[in-house]
DNA sequence: TTTCATAATTATGTATGACATAATAAAATT
DNA sequence: AATTTTATTATGTCATACATAATTATGAAA
């Protein structure tokens, strides 16, 4: 029975150009990701796995190396590898550079961070407490109250966005927030927004803060993206 | 004065017992992000790194293989290396598995999901169409208009939360959410939530497609975030 | 026997040399 | 001039050796 000549191609297509390191890495993600191992546990040593697999000892280096880089084992010196809990974001870090993304990439991004900040409301609600408000108004207290015609000061932000994100709670969401910060005001300053930034800021930093302290998650939802207007403006005509 | 663990433990992973292909690798990153070098261009031949360097090949090659698991450069058979556009979440997905990330972590994924779909709604108001609004209906077509009493289809939620996605035009968004939905599934299923999954769906597939054709960003969220309501009231007690 | 210092062992880290392989550039042939 | 063939180049893989750090085993002193 003939077989559509694409469809040939698709199948050995599946039996992969990938080099020796990639198969080799494949299966040992597999090996962690199946069930049987936790984190904790170690797997065999270099020269094992190098006579298990039937490569040399580079290739498994190799490969090894590649899930320490993503953060899924850690080798000690003599116990070998063992599997550790990774840190999901820890590696994006040095990637997450403005150099190096490309134009689209790097608006997402921007938008990633309004994406959340917007839709981080309840998480803030049900763990802030006394002490977090009286912080963050500290934070806001040299801030004028009209805010229209302030400078857009980094700092300031940093501080002020920063403690929501930890009021939040949860830490994974910090984390990225800390490596979309660059990326942000990197999109901010360059010129790859068209339209201009304003100036004007509709819900100040204090104005947050109110409703925080008084408001519910939907009013604090609207007032955040109204504070961040100026920046969602840019992204649509 | 006192200074956070964090940032103490931060200051201190700077000085750093770096092995040698650490400090290598750092040298190379800091290379690839000086504002020298872009996209396209190529580095020197590892031969040549190494005589630069003053160290062996075999440490150049490790560097440069953290590098390409990064997604920073790849390397062409006689090209050299050369720099890349990296797909920031593409590395990711290998780290993002239930069984490799503790339960804190796998809580706090489950809450960005959350935070994401609540958050997203100027960006769907913005970019949808009415092509988009059609393959919606098609979607929750078969969904009972009252949704109060229906078993919690997994794979009707992939598509029509994904399509969410797909709209927003963020495509580093959805690739996130790609890899964020299974640990949601894993974490939704396990015991991990002490609360037990409520059956009850607030507003339905369909009535977030109502608001969609004929809301406001406003709407949305307050929608979604009460679509989604059965997963966060499980995160607070 | 217990404790502590010392030595042996082990597995990863680094260095070196060699050859395979694929991509490119150079040369040769038509 | 165009195309094929050959040479060159740089990464991919293999093998071996030694360095280094961590663990275990050993042995001496209390």
């Amino acid at each position: 029975m003939n077989m559509p000549a694409e469809l040939i191609q698709e199948k050995l297509k599946g039996i992969e150009t990938n080099s020796l390191v990639d198969r080799v890495e494949a299966r040992l993600v597999e090996l962690l990701q199946s069930r049987q191992l936790k984190v904790g546990d170690s797997i065999p040593k270099e020269m094992e796995l190098a006579e298990i697999i039937g490569v040399s000892r580079t290739v498994i280096r190799e490969a090894l190396l590649r899930l320490r880089t993503m953060g899924l084992i850690e080798s000690k010196k003599k116990k070998g590898a063992v599997i550790t809990s990774p840190d999901i974001f820890g590696n994006l870090s040095k990637s997450m550079n403005p150099y190096l993304l490309d134009d689209n990439t790097l608006r997402e991004v921007f938008e990633l961070r309004l994406v959340l900040e917007v839709g981080m409301a309840d998480l803030l609600y049900n763990r802030i407490t006394k002490k977090d408000i009286e912080e963050l108004r500290t934070i806001v207290q040299d801030e004028p109250a009209d805010a229209g015609d302030r400078i857009f000061n980094v700092n300031h932000e940093i501080a002020f966005h920063g403690k929501l994100y930890e009021i939040s709670g949860n830490h994974t969401m910090r984390k990225f927030q800390k490596m979309l910060l660059p990326v942000f005001e990197y999109v901010h300053e360059s010129g790859l927004l068209k339209k201009p930034a304003s100036r004007k800021k509709f819900i100040s930093h204090r104005g947050l803060v109110d409703i925080l302290e008084n408001g519910s998650p939907e009013l604090f939802r609207n007032a955040m993206r109204n504070h961040l207007d100026n920046h969602f403006a840019r992204l649509f005509e």
